[in-house]
DNA sequence: AATATTTTTCAAAAATATTTGAAAGTACGA
DNA sequence: TCGTACTTTCAAATATTTTTGAAAAATATT
């Protein structure tokens, strides 16, 4: 297989995941070509090499730099901005993890505690499953909470050495 | 707060969620509302509860049950159906994993098995950058698949004290 | 086997999310 | 300060996803 099919192929393949995962597609195309390409590329080259409109670009690159995925690189003398995704995949992983650790466990710590204040007879079947519900998730998230936030605090190495010394 | 206002501002919250993780709201939504029952719920009251049409409620329905998350009971000399969501959130939290699984990282392998065939020379900075971000996805990938094996089988105490201890 | 009840299906409608493209904004150099 | 090269914005257009609801299918009852 040629290099520009696989690079298409993976691009492709990625932004498929990226709208599974409830990510614009685009987004997750753009990150995709940004990380197998060897140098940082403008938004007209993105533009013609994924066939999508300047504002799109703009939009869905500006979402990949606010989760750190993407940076701005200037070149001396060039006008143009310069777009390069950052290469090592544990970096990117571990920034992945943060975003959506931020965005989708603070909300549900936040629900939670909100609905600690709900009051009922501790007979009521209907009440003690509601409270059952919410304690058992409250206990997961936290639980996921603190991995997750020393995975994204740890080196690779550690951190994988550890896992595989868990599942021993 | 009283139990009802609270079993709906937990529905809410869920289906927001849900939609942000690119899951169904109202299939989120469902899953919450039975998770807070106590009893099992038959279609009509799961349509008038969330407001909702049949249609949308038999369709939501059918996917919990694909996740493994809601289970159809018959009660003896009722025609209609009942259904009621598993209670043990970890138990929950295990199948979704699960599910996510097999959705989210099997779809990576393949791609990145074909993605393997790419030819090139190796002195080609393109190429190294191609080769480079597949071998760190692959890598990252395949921890994360064996972790969250050991996750889908463990169980809860098992696995919890010896994320605590990882933590240490 | 005719009728009643319930579930399933699916095309069309509604709701959401994404994309476009042209106008407005910004920064630079002469 | 003006013109040029670029970037950003955002309302309208498109695309995608979800929901509805009525008809068909399935299942139970008489």
């Amino acid at each position: 297989m040629e290099l520009q099919e696989g690079k298409d192929k993976f691009i492709q393949a990625w932004g498929t995941l990226g709208s599974q995962w409830g990510i614009n597609r685009t987004m997750t195309q753009i990150h995709a070509l940004l990380l197998v390409s060897a140098e940082p590329l403008s938004a007209d080259n993105i533009m013609e090499q994924l066939q999508i409109s300047r504002g799109n670009v703009n939009m869905n690159v500006r979402d990949l730099m606010d989760w750190g995925l993407v940076h701005k690189i200037l070149k001396p003398g060039e006008r143009k901005e310069f777009f390069s995704a950052e290469k090592d995949i544990w970096k990117v992983f571990k920034q992945v993890v943060k975003e959506r650790r931020k965005r989708e466990l603070e909300p549900v710590f936040n629900i939670l505690s909100e609905l600690q204040q709900v009051q009922g007879d501790p007979q009521d079947a209907e009440y003690k499953a509601f409270i059952e519900s919410i304690e058992g998730i409250r206990k997961i998230a936290s639980r996921a909470d603190s991995t997750l936030d020393t995975l994204v605090k740890a080196d690779e190495n550690w951190f994988m050495g550890t896992l595989l010394k868990m599942m021993k």
